[in-house]
DNA sequence: TCACTGACCGAGA
DNA sequence: ATCTCGGCCAGTG
């Protein structure tokens, strides 16, 4: 086999291109599997980059870093670890968006996330 | 360029 | 069920 090297696909996670053009790999695409999630459904930081082929799911993460608090809603608050868990949210602000949809949640950890679980791969 | 951090994940203990 | 580790790789200084 060649020797080049395992880097499968150069990933970037720029909010758009220089231009203002929005361009594969942008962190717009995130944001558009996130708003597909239904109201009461949860996904996970790795299934959307698995989805997106990205290499990690702290890329997701950081995507999520960045939502705007204006614009198009992209609602956050759907999107936990692959343990079911709600990861960094320390005021408490995405745990009781979920609740207002009718999560039931015990401490940062989704009860019954198992059903709740919106998987893009299959349900996009 | 190097070192370290992080809204992660899977395997083991 | 909980914790630790190693791997992942983009930002940051």
């Amino acid at each position: 086999m060649g020797t080049s090297r395992s880097r499968v696909k150069k990933t970037r996670l720029v909010p758009v291109a220089p231009s203002g053009r929005r361009e594969a790999g942008s962190i717009e695409m995130i944001f558009e599997i996130v708003r597909q999630i239904p109201p009461g459904r949860v996904t996970t930081y790795g299934s959307i980059a698995k989805v997106l082929d990205l290499p990690n799911a702290r890329m997701v993460g950081h995507a999520m870093r960045e939502v705007p608090s204006k614009g198009k809603p992209v609602p956050a608050q759907r999107v936990v670890t692959a343990s079911g868990k709600l990861s960094h949210d320390t005021s408490g602000a995405r745990r009781r968006l979920l609740i207002r949809e009718g999560v039931v949640l015990k401490g940062d950890k989704i009860v019954d996330f198992a059903r709740l679980f919106w998987d893009p791969a299959t349900e996009l």
